[in-house]
This record gives C-alpha cells, structure tokens and sequence, in this order.
DNA sequence: GCGACAG
DNA sequence: ATCTTGTCGC
C-alpha cells in the first residue's frame, strides 16, 4: 500500500475549492464518446475513512471490461487533507484516489468514480475532476440522487429517466436491476452520458452497483481494517 | 433564515 | 462515510 501525497497548492479552505472548480471546469471535455462498452479495461475508485485518526484509504481496481475479471489492484492511505462538505466530496478523495491509481501496473482505461460528475451545483463533481487532472476518460455512479430530481424510470433493468437540475439534464437515473432502485450516471470526462449509461449496464450484470466499484469499495474497507490497529 | 445535501 | 444482527427471500 502506498502513501498519499497531499497535492502542491490543495486548497484548504471552501472558498478556495469553489474558486478551483470555477476553475477547472473550462477545462472539461464533453464531446468525445469515450471507449465502447465491453472493450478494453474498467477502473473502479473508492475511498474509506476512520475518522478516529483522520485516516483514509483508497482502492483502484482494473477489470478486464469483457469478462469482468480483476486484472490488477491498488491501495493508499494517508492523511485526510479535507472535511466532508456537500459539494467538495473531491477535495476530499482526490489525493489519495490519486495516489492509488499511480501505483497501478497498468493503464486504467476508464475510470468509474462512486458519486457524480456533471451533476453538482458547479457541474464539476468527482467525476469531473479526477478525470481533468489525470486525462482520463471518467464517469460517476452515485447511489443516492443527492439535490436533483428525477422520474421513477421503468421497473426493468435498464429503463432510464432525466436527473435534471433546473432546464439541464444532468445525468440519468438508470435501473441497473429489475424492481430495484435506480443508480445515477453522470458524464465525467471525455465520455458521453449514453455511453456511461452503456458501461453502466455492462458492469451491472448481477448487482445494482458496478463490480468496478464493488470491487474498489471492498478492497479500501480491507485495506483501512488492516491499516488500523 | 431554514432545511437538504455525492461520500 | 460509519455505527451494526438477524432475517426474509430467491
């Protein structure tokens, strides 16, 4: 497991966050496909947390997009370098979803973040910023619809409805399982919405949520349990 | 002003 | 996120 280096010039205060994402927003990439669903390989992210010590710990997972199979895995812990504010979650995780990625032995492909992208009040989430500053094609999947609204798509596995913020379509709230609650796609970087809704369903073949970030959010729980006496 | 609010 | 057992159902 690898050590989290806290990024030159991470903002410490909220204003300063909010002036980043202003920022590097512009610089967000919308108009590419991204790659096809099934080919090439899958990234799960996740992050765990002990507050006690201020700790956290993430995991990158690489999945052969095929078959589904883990092809390699990583972990970091460090130093929590930003408190939990609605809105900022990305200060919060970057750094050490970073640090987990870069020890990786290979290319992620693309990058499936646990929580959202294109939908945040800025419309730059997690999604969005990690896929900015590594270049990668990036998506987010979040359980909960968080500030946004949206109809109750159909019951079947794969019925989808608008998360809307206001006039826009931010993102889509897409049944992944048959009369189970719906997760909700947004667009990252360089991938468009249809197309993480189409990665979304290839990585749900048997649960509601990805097996890239089932896979990503056990793997950080083990890698806390160990890292904490 | 008050409440809600990804993880 | 995290605290947490058993239990209902396929």
């Amino acid at each position: 497991m690898t050590t989290v280096r806290i990024p030159a010039g991470w903002p410490a205060t909220e204003e300063r966050a909010r002036a980043v994402q202003d920022e590097l927003r512009e610089r967000v990439v919308l108009d590419e496909p991204g790659p096809p669903p099934g080919t090439g390989r899958v990234t799960g992210v996740d992050v765990a947390y002990d507050d006690e010590r201020d700790l956290v710990v993430a995991a990158a997972v690489v999945l052969d997009a095929a078959t589904l199979d883990v092809v390699a895995e990583a972990t970091a812990v460090g130093q929590v370098s930003f408190p939990y504010v609605p809105g900022l979650l990305a200060f919060r995780e970057i750094p050490a979803v970073l640090a987990a990625l870069d020890a990786l032995p290979c290319a992620p492909g693309l990058v499936v973040c646990d929580g959202y992208g294109l939908a945040h009040p800025r419309r730059f989430g997690l999604a969005s910023h990690l896929g900015v500053l590594t270049g990668l094609p990036t998506i987010g999947v979040a359980k909960n619809p968080f500030t946004f609204s949206y109809e109750e798509p159909g019951p079947r596995r794969g019925s989808a409805s608008a998360l809307v913020s206001g006039e826009d379509e931010v993102g889509r709230a897409l049944r992944t399982r048959d009369g189970v609650k719906p997760v909700f796609v947004s667009v990252g970087h360089r991938v468009s919405l249809d197309n993480a809704c189409a990665h979304t369903l290839a990585l749900t073949p048997k649960y509601r949520l990805p097996e890239s970030t089932r896979r990503a959010d056990s793997l950080c729980r083990r890698a806390l349990q160990e890292a904490t006496p």
